[in-house]
RNA sequence: GGGUCGGUGCCCGAGUGGUUAAUGGGGGCGGACUGUAAAUCCGCUGGCUCUGCCUACGUUGGUUCAAAUCCAACCCGGCCCA
């Protein structure tokens, strides 16, 4: 059992209502044990993009070591209270989502966890039955009347409220509050009710919204729910917390190259915190060198989601990908087309690459070629008024831009038009 | 509803009548360098087949030889009062 809980934060002196501690948890995991029920185990997920990254691993994992215990995860999509946007973190209100967006979110989040696939491969086990319970808040929340609103309502204070810190540096520096965003805490509390959660996992940040479950829970006469709240993982910059909108993310579904060559570079600092976080790596077992050390945990999290074929060959693409940028070499099939069709001839070189699509504009495009940060089959660029008579010339030739960017130009129409490059901005 | 302050380029934020797409920071892109696509340093950062021409400082009008800068109305937001 102490395997299940490594690093548990269990919820303390959560504002209003009575805290829950460790002990109160195991207490309660041998009780379920002895009755033989398994616990309910509420984790909540917002639709509100479409990917679902490494930051949120965390949370996944944890729930799936629930399952692999015997008990059930209840896996809420936020469908009804995405669309609201919860104010955890934010320093602005959230611009609503409509339905439609948030139904075709919630598609790709139960695919990205693995929904169809045998249990060994997937983060959460959709096999198993009894192991896994996936509602949508919707439910119940769209149902609610004025009388049920103004009762979830009168459960929590404004000063309550303005207590959480996201509120509170936002009213503090005249940000404005919509009174909307009040009813996030309260609708996603409701879910703890609706689902009769016996226990929650989120992030440290969630302490508000996680706190707010039980005090709805008391109110509505059910046991409240234990609160476990998991490390928020840094993003990749190693600052700040990984978020989608920061965008510092690993996305779960992304390419083995991409997934791979951004966790290679994250800051030394924080290797160790995704080894332990995400991996199940004995830090002592691993290199002493650092550059090492970041290789093997990009190997070790790539290889999680790709195995580990498309892991090692991620590596050596990403090492040749470095070395040798000509685009001679290994990466050189990849290269994406770019075709001269459309293009004017005759063309001046920043036309070129603005037309081309390598430069979201000729001006841009004037810039980086007398920045000398363009070369056509590995010769710099000098003079953007370079003219090129005809597509003829052209056909063929692999127009560089920086160090990752290639195109190679076709006089005829591609087959596949410009497709994005790796590491290509998200 | 009343009073008051404010809305500037991807973001934050200077600028309060006059050479100039508009200080600075962040972010982004490029260059150099390196164990990394890290760190550091340097350059660029509205658009246009561009030696010039367009479009820009919430919106729409107005004053002026000349406005992001002055005036009016409107829209949006903060604070105080109701």
């Amino acid at each position: 059992m102490a395997d299940l809980f490594p690093a548990p934060r269990p919820l303390s002196q959560a504002g209003p209502g009575e805290a829950s501690s460790s002990e109160a948890l195991a207490s309660r995991l041998v009780e379920a044990g002895r009755q033989g029920r398994p616990l309910r185990v509420k984790l909540g997920i917002d639709p509100t993009g479409s990917d679902i990254h490494l930051g949120h691993s965390i949370l996944f994992r944890k729930l799936r070591a629930f399952q692999d215990a015997g008990h059930t995860a209840v896996l809420i999509i936020g469908d009804f209270t995405a669309r609201i946007g919860d104010p955890t973190g934010k320093s602005a209100t959230r611009v609503q989502l409509t339905a439609e967006v948030v139904a075709a979110n919630a598609r790709t989040y139960l695919a990205q966890l693995g929904q169809g696939q045998p249990k060994e491969l997937s983060l959460l086990d959709f096999e198993t039955p009894g192991r896994l319970e996936v509602r949508r808040n919707s439910e119940w929340l769209a149902g609610l009347d004025l009388p049920q609103t103004i009762e979830l309502l009168g459960i929590s204070t404004v000063g309550q409220m303005l207590a959480k810190e996201d509120f509170a540096n936002r009213y503090g520096s005249g940000t404005p509050i919509s009174l909307h965003e009040f009813l996030y805490p309260l609708l996603q509390g409701y879910d703890s009710v609706a689902i009769a959660a016996d226990l929650e996992l989120g992030g440290t940040d969630q302490k508000f919204n996680v706190a707010m479950g039980r005090d709805l829970q008391r109110h509505f006469g059910q046991r409240p729910q234990f609160g476990m709240l998991l490390p928020i993982l840094p993003g990749l910059d190693g600052v700040l917390k990984m978020s989608k909108s920061l965008g510092n993310t690993v996305g779960l579904q992304e390419d083995p190259l991409s997934m791979y060559s951004k966790l290679e570079k994250v800051p030394d600092g924080v290797v160790a915190e995704y080894l332990t976080l995400l991996t199940d790596l004995d830090l002592a077992s691993l290199p002493e060198n650092p550059r090492e050390r970041q290789r093997a945990m990009a190997l070790e999290i790539t290889r999680q989601r790709h195995g580990a074929g498309a892991a090692l060959a991620a590596q050596a693409d990403a090492a040749s990908l470095v070395g040798g940028a000509q685009g001679a070499g290994a990466a050189a099939a990849e290269v994406p087309v770019a075709s001269l069709a459309d293009v004017n001839f005759p063309a001046k070189a920043f036309y070129l690459l603005s037309a081309v699509g390598i430069c979201a504009s000729s001006s841009e495009a004037r810039r980086q070629i007398q920045g000398g940060g363009v070369k056509l089959d590995g010769d710099k660029l000098a003079d953007p008024n370079q003219e090129f008579a005809t597509a003829a010339e052209l056909d063929g030739k692999v127009l560089q831009l920086g160090k990752k960017t290639f195109r190679r130009l076709v006089a005829a129409a591609p087959a596949v038009p410009g497709a994005p490059l790796q590491g290509a901005q998200p």
